[in-house]
DNA sequence: GACACAATTAACCGATTGGTTCATTACAAG
DNA sequence: CTTGTAATGAACCAATCGGTTAATTGTGTC
């Protein structure tokens, strides 16, 4: 009998109530922010009581920060299934930066608990080592379409992957955490189908530009 | 005699009052947000009393809207001594992105404010009709680029004035509002003197390169 | 100087909220 | 069946916080 099937004749489960206590709270945390954050109200949303709340997590701001741990974890884990390296480099970042794009428009709790997390100045990131190792990946992918490009010519030898990322990551996550004030100040067309699409294509060639060795 | 004068030698000065609340409220929202942010500690940073910010401006949503608008309209008041008519249209593109990096840098907590904003889905800025005029400035100096710009042959006719400004300012957002959660997860370099430099003249190649009119 | 009203102060309040106490139940081991 | 421990529920609490009451002072007007 494996341990998951012991787990399953359990009436208590630990485990499970956890996890439905960090989606709970993600939810919320990702709504309202972390001082804005009831933990009633987390506790309402979960099949369990507050008093569970504290007995497995401590505190808010514990909580709080194994929410951001998990959200980082997931997005990112996420992101690995794109195989980048049977494209030639021009053709796997216009994809790496189609995905990206439509990645952070799928995810949007996951934009609202990063912009959350730097209101805060970035405070309960800082100290997380799953962080730093969780996002190497991400740059591990363009790394390799630089190195690639830069040895077949197609990319400029003086490009900096973590530039390029920073220029993808800018363009994309803008385009989320923005979108309501950039809608209401300027131009909320932007954020129809078409022009989403629209800002898509001009990402895509603003980075392709970016990166290209001039023939 | 002067009203300033006049003023001057009274000892109520309730507009002057107004401002230095208006002034204290900034502070806090900008560093703790909306919900964070504590009305007695708002009084704190005044010279008055807590009374005086219901007296005048009723309740915490109410100022924290002022706060809000008068942020934009300050900001922007500073965008509009820039002139920009008497370059070429590309070189005006550039000094504009110059402009626009280096002016959201020196502006943190506008930036903090419009990323607060954007927390609560533009819930507080919506109904402000201050907001769209304030603005209107910001997209007709790149209207008025991409005009000339086009009636010369310098940038490319299919190009929207809009979407420039989204660019322009997804990246110089995001270089300031996401730098923490970026610098833990990424590159703390590239928020450098030296790093910053390369990000700003990244900007400019991407913007001018997606505005540009191949020859 | 009396009057009307705007500006200001100090003390107060009820509701909310993060966190706790304590008693009870579920479970595995001996 | 007993016993030690992990998991859970219900009620509770002290502190915080947005907002208010009521009484006082300053200022222009007649």
């Amino acid at each position: 009998m494996t341990e998951t099937q012991t787990r399953k004749k359990w009436k208590q489960d630990p485990e499970a109530v956890q996890a439905n206590i960090l989606a709970a709270a993600a939810e919320e945390f990702a709504e309202h922010g972390l001082t804005g954050a009831r933990v009633d109200e987390i506790a309402a949303r979960t099949r369990t009581s507050k008093r569970m709340i504290y007995y497995y997590f401590g505190d808010k701001e514990s909580l709080y920060r194994q929410v951001l741990e998990e959200a980082y974890r997931k997005v990112r884990s996420e992101e690995a299934s794109l195989d980048l390296t049977s494209l030639p480099p021009l053709d796997a970042l216009r994809k790496l930066v189609e995905f990206t794009f439509d990645h952070h428009r799928a995810n949007e709790s996951f934009i609202r608990l990063v912009m959350i997390e730097n209101v805060h100045k970035g405070k309960h990131l800082a100290g997380s080592p799953l962080i730093a190792r969780v996002n190497a990946s991400a740059i591990e992918r363009i790394e390799d379409i630089c190195a690639r490009g830069q040895k077949d010519g197609s990319i400029r030898s003086d490009v900096s992957p973590h530039e390029l990322h920073w220029l993808i990551s800018a363009a994309s996550f803008f385009n989320v955490s923005n979108r309501f004030s950039f809608g209401i100040s300027f131009d909320k067309t932007l954020f129809t189908h078409d022009g989403q699409q629209r800002l898509r294509e001009l990402t895509c060639k603003a980075v392709i530009e970016a990166a290209r060795k001039p023939m």
